[in-house]
DNA sequence: GCATATGCTGTTTTT
DNA sequence: CAGCATATGC
């Protein structure tokens, strides 16, 4: 029984044995992480600690769960692993919500909301409460929602305790568009997982249940959870006390969308009897590339300490390249991957590029193009976010849910019927008066005083819709898709118009109409719209994974978590960029891990960018080299004609050098003066009054240190007190 | 009701 | 620059 533990190193061995109680992984890239959750649940079956139904996997990402999901298939090999409860913590919520969440009083067809969804609904939110948006930003909002939400803070208790305008004008918004949701039968990404703590909490019988199916519980990348899934993995283990996690505090990249690093931080507060291992030993990188991410993320104080261990030799060192402008960098990447290619045998598949911001890509793709680079860039515009599939997913949603009033606003003049904003308002008020639902109110629109060609438009419209229905009740997804393109004309109408963007909506709607009749062949019994649905409102596009195609791979760093390549260059090594603008030293530290990641990444060689001019919202700016760079041992970084860092003579300071004006022929057309990021004296001292773009006007309560380091507390007037680092914050002093 | 112009704003985005 | 939301004209 233990024979398949042989693959494991000892440490990895005896987190996949310590089957009882909390248990704690820290798990350092490349150090085998997915091996040793996969190896424990083989082992937990296997050994009969439980079945496979006992076990609850929670992942992030589908791709990682399908991963999961797969690699135990094969430890199991008869298949004992069916039943197993893998998947990320939306999609297992959201099936547990589809069971019990008419405690709750919603109906079990409930709509996924995704963020653009929301967004609307908090525009007519803030629209009712008379909230201009000029006043507070809808994002603004939309995001101090998201965090309260994933804190698990509900109106009511936000209420309480807004300070700031801000806060409460997001209060106010924030109990509206509660309600909303609840009418519109949806819930949005968030409610996910806040649901069901509402739940467990008003409903404790169905948490109880829960803690007996899930004798075993199994968290990956730990470092990424929020303050509700934190919650939900508490109660749920609550009963059994088998908790086991796994994470990397180093790689913690998503604390933006809620994500608290502290839950992996405090594990063993929290935990007091918890078992840690850590994991350090990396099968990934040459030990120079290791080196490097050490050397890095020894400057972040807020962490635990661990250094990777490599397993294989030194290898090359780093190759730093300087660069012109975006577009120079994008050229000598290409040269690169050509004469390495060459050179050393890789082939296009083995190329990665990083960049810090999606804008970036662009100068890379032409260029990648240009020169006949196979390339295929990672998470831009998702499948499902595509007009054409978000029209057609609308009307399947509506069938299910007909109080979806988004989906219902996105298919009732589309394809064209001639009802338009005016006939919705008065529909709107009809509804009103009636007390009803927009979408009884179209069928009962006979009742109201609309003109007759509005009436009959109405009509054709609900008899679409109930003939759609009735197919759903009994027919396949596949059916109700051929069904609706056919009644609707909406593929004929792309194809008649005939353009390039046309044809390729066109295209979409075929691939999804493929998908629904993979999806149906896979799915025959009834009732699996629902499913179809649910799969694809929770999809994303980082869930592809490399196909078989041999190209280099383009994407934000973000969306290289996870991965490997042999090579890897990561570009826009710039102040500003990447550190991209932080103000507070957390968003700083939070930066630094972000380029670990990126460096962690790579198997073999590791091409580090930077460009001294680069467009920005179409203006050239000035660039800095970004402090990341100097932060690597000098040692091990070379530039390009092969001179190590650390013997060359700097004829500036590396830090906040500005370029020799006049050293380059290309000065940007028009050139506007760069943001001035010399350390001059800041001119801040206790009591000055300062503005700030993002928190407003403040007073400068406490300022630490001078020139670089300089770091001054804050308090401001509607953000609250903060420390910034005067050489990024842009303090304007009044 | 619909098509086109203008003006504004923005950085990363597992679900 | 580009994508989006609103404003305007037909």
């Amino acid at each position: 029984m233990t024979d398949f533990l042989l693959d494991l190193n000892d440490v990895q061995r005896q987190a996949v044995r310590a089957t009882e109680g909390p248990v704690m992984v820290l798990a350092g890239a490349g150090s085998g992480k997915t091996r040793v959750i996969t190896y424990r649940i083989a082992w937990l079956i296997k050994n009969g600690y439980a079945s496979a139904k006992n076990i609850l996997a929670l992942t992030f990402t589908n791709k990682a769960a399908g991963e999961m999901r797969h690699r135990v298939d094969v430890l199991l090999q008869q298949g004992s692993a069916g039943g197993l409860w893998i998947g990320t913590f939306h999609s297992i919520f959201a099936r547990l919500l589809r069971n019990d969440i008419h405690l709750l009083g919603y109906d079990r067809n409930f709509s996924i909301f995704d963020a653009d969804d929301s967004k609307s609904l908090i525009r007519q939110s803030m629209g009712e409460l008379n909230i201009s948006p000029d006043s507070v930003p809808l994002n603004t909002l939309q995001g101090i929602i998201s965090r309260a939400k994933n804190s698990f803070i509900l109106p009511e208790e936000f209420r309480r305790s807004a300070g700031d305008y801000n806060q409460q004008i997001a209060a106010k918004v924030y109990d509206l568009y509660t309600r909303k949701l609840r009418e519109n039968n949806a819930l949005d990404f968030d409610d996910l997982l806040i649901k069901p703590l509402e739940l467990f909490r008003e409903h404790p019988m169905v948490l109880e249940a829960l803690q007996d199916t899930f004798r075993y519980l199994l968290i990956d990348e730990y470092q990424d959870t929020n303050k509700a899934q934190y919650l939900a993995a508490k109660m749920l283990s609550a009963k059994h006390r088998n908790i086991f996690v796994v994470g990397d505090d180093a790689q913690s990249i998503y604390s933006w969308r809620g994500a608290d690093i502290s839950n992996i931080l405090n594990f063993q507060d929290d935990y007091t009897d918890a078992l840690t291992f850590k994991l350090v030993e990396n099968y990934r990188s040459t030990g120079t590339i290791l080196q490097a991410a050490n050397s890095v993320i020894r400057n972040n104080l807020r962490q635990i300490k661990k250094e990777l261990v490599s397993h294989r030799s030194a290898g090359d060192p780093l190759t730093l390249i300087e660069a012109r402008n975006e577009r120079h960098e994008a050229e000598k990447i290409g040269e690169y991957i050509h004469s390495i290619r060459i050179e050393k045998g890789y082939e296009f598949r083995s190329f990665a590029v990083f960049y810090r911001t999606n804008a970036q890509s662009r100068v890379l793709e032409d260029l990648m193009r240009q020169n006949r680079i196979p390339y295929k860039i990672f998470g831009s515009v998702s499948f499902y976010k595509r007009k054409e599939i978000k029209d057609a997913v609308a009307y399947l949603r509506f069938l299910l849910n007909d109080r979806d009033s988004e989906s219902l606003l996105r298919i009732i003049n589309f394809p064209p019927r001639k009802i338009g904003e005016t006939s919705i308002g008065k529909l709107r008020e009809f509804a009103e008066a009636e007390g009803i639902t927009l979408y009884e109110a179209i069928t009962r629109a006979d009742e109201g005083q609309f003109q007759s060609r509005l009436v009959n438009s109405l009509k054709g419209f609900s008899s679409l819709i109930e003939a759609l229905r009735l197919l759903a009740e009994t027919g396949t997804v596949y059916a109700v898709l051929t069904e609706l393109f056919s009644l609707t004309s909406i593929p004929l109408l792309l194809k008649e118009e005939n353009t390039a963007e046309s044809l390729a909506r066109h295209e979409n709607l075929q691939e999804l109409l493929s998908m629904a009749r993979d999806f149906s062949d896979n799915n025959p019994d009834q009732g699996s719209l629902g499913d179809f649905l649910e799969t694809i409102s929770l999809a994303s596009n980082y869930d592809e994974s490399q196909d078989s195609d041999n190209y280099v791979s383009l994407m934000t760093v973000h969306a290289s978590k996870g991965l490997e390549f042999p090579v890897v260059f990561i570009t826009g090594l710039e102040e500003r960029l990447f550190p991209l603008n932080c103000y507070e030293p957390e968003q700083l530290e939070e930066e630094r891990r972000l380029f670990y990641v990126a460096m962690t990444r790579a198997q073999e060689k590791i091409f580090l960018s930077w460009a001294q001019t680069r467009y920005l919202y179409g203006q050239p700016q000035y660039c800095l080299k970004s402090m990341f760079i100097s932060e690597i041992d000098s040692s091990i970084v070379k530039t390009e004609s092969g001179t190590v860092l650390a013997d060359r003579k700097e004829r500036q300071g590396t830090r906040n050098a500005v370029p020799e004006s006049g050293g380059y022929r290309q000065r940007p057309a028009g050139a506007v003066s760069a943001p001035s990021q010399k350390p001059r004296e800041s001119g801040l001292r206790e009591g000055s009054t300062v503005h700030h773009a993002v928190f407003g006007q403040g007073t400068v309560l406490d300022v630490q240190g001078r020139g670089a380091g300089q770091k001054a507390l804050i308090r401001f007037r509607n953000a609250g007190e903060k420390t910034l680092m005067v050489q990024y914050a842009n303090l304007r002093v009044l």
